[in-house]
DNA sequence: GTGTTATACTCAACTTGTTGAATATGACAC
DNA sequence: GTGTCATATTCAACAAGTTGAGTATAACAC
């Protein structure tokens, strides 16, 4: 449920269009969850008839029209909710769901060669992560002007934190796991 | 895909009923990719129809019947595939998609000490993982005997020490988390 | 006037994952 | 003979996520 949760707490900061929507989540929300275009409208259309939300048409000249979406207190109840709900996803944060890891379990069947070839791409990856780590923080002050609430970007660069520990262990475990294969 | 695929790896390994493939996943793939006893059969299921598979109904006296599935050669090119297809979802192992960060991102919405709760928890749930790790370990010695192979089971540690890298950065992370909102 | 970009949204088919119950056998202990 | 545990599998309904194409408007540059 927490494309829902994720929108709501969007829609809390101020109402907003589907693609205003989409594009946060591109900009910010996309290290730790990722949605299509699709996705995201379909869960607005649910989460309005839950009466989370309302929408209103809105004629534009300029632009192609839009609809605008906007919280209601059934939604700021269910996200408030969702915030204080304890343990669940905590244990839920834990987990890893990495295809890639799978491939390194089973990198046995191919040669060495391959899968250091394998574990170099993804050092690289993460070197390019840790550059794109900037951005964010860059995105996280864009916003915070928007929202114009300096203890709410607290908490996003907090979440921003987790992305320089987590990339930083994928270099360091990178390394170590190409030493292990060269290693004779 | 990827389950599909896990399977398909194990399978290599030797011949197995869709009970022990379920109760591998939970002793040794759990870490890095979780799926139900309902969908590991289901997944046999279209595989055998795909012709990655056989199954054979074995009679038993002593428990209740079972069907134990054999990779075929088609399953086994598959595999080779799969483990050989660059990029893509290496690109797909950066991503992240954690429940419990959405919930850090908008916990200014809540209050200090309820975040910090959340914070504190979330370190314990650390703690304990990094015990749960050496169960990790015994289990790939344990499969290393029935495997017979030295030379896989390496790849198990290198996947291991994934396990111990990002659970000592959600610990270094969290440790700082809970600094930044105790400071004022 | 042509191509590109940004805006703005919709749809359908499909795959994957979750929940949770249901069924059944035989061993072993008390 | 009752209860629990380990073995072994099946099913159905639902929720979530993916793929990929399709539709449309208007600004701006060249």
């Amino acid at each position: 449920m927490s494309l829902k949760h994720g929108l709501l707490g969007l829609l809390n900061y101020g109402s907003m269009t589907g693609y205003e929507l989409d594009k946060i989540f591109r900009d910010s929300l996309s290290f730790f969850w990722q949605a299509k275009t699709s996705q995201i409208y379909r869960e607005l259309d649910t989460m309005e008839c839950h009466g989370w939300l309302t929408s209103e048409r809105i004629i534009q000249n300029d632009k192609p029209n839009k609809r605008v979406y906007t919280i209601t207190d059934s939604g700021k109840e269910e996200l408030g909710n969702w915030l204080s709900m304890p343990e669940s996803d905590i244990a839920n944060a834990m987990r890893v769901k990495s295809a890639f890891l799978m491939r390194v379990f089973f990198a046995g069947e191919t040669s060495t060669e391959q899968s250091l070839e394998m574990l170099r791409t993804y050092r690289e990856k993460c070197m390019e992560a840790s550059k794109g780590m900037s951005a964010a923080y860059d995105a996280i002050s864009k916003y915070r002007t928007v929202v114009g609430n300096d203890e709410k970007s607290k908490y996003w660069r907090i979440a921003a934190l987790y992305g320089d520990a987590f990339i930083h262990a994928g270099l360091t475990w990178a390394d170590k796991a190409i030493a292990v294969l060269e290693e004779k």
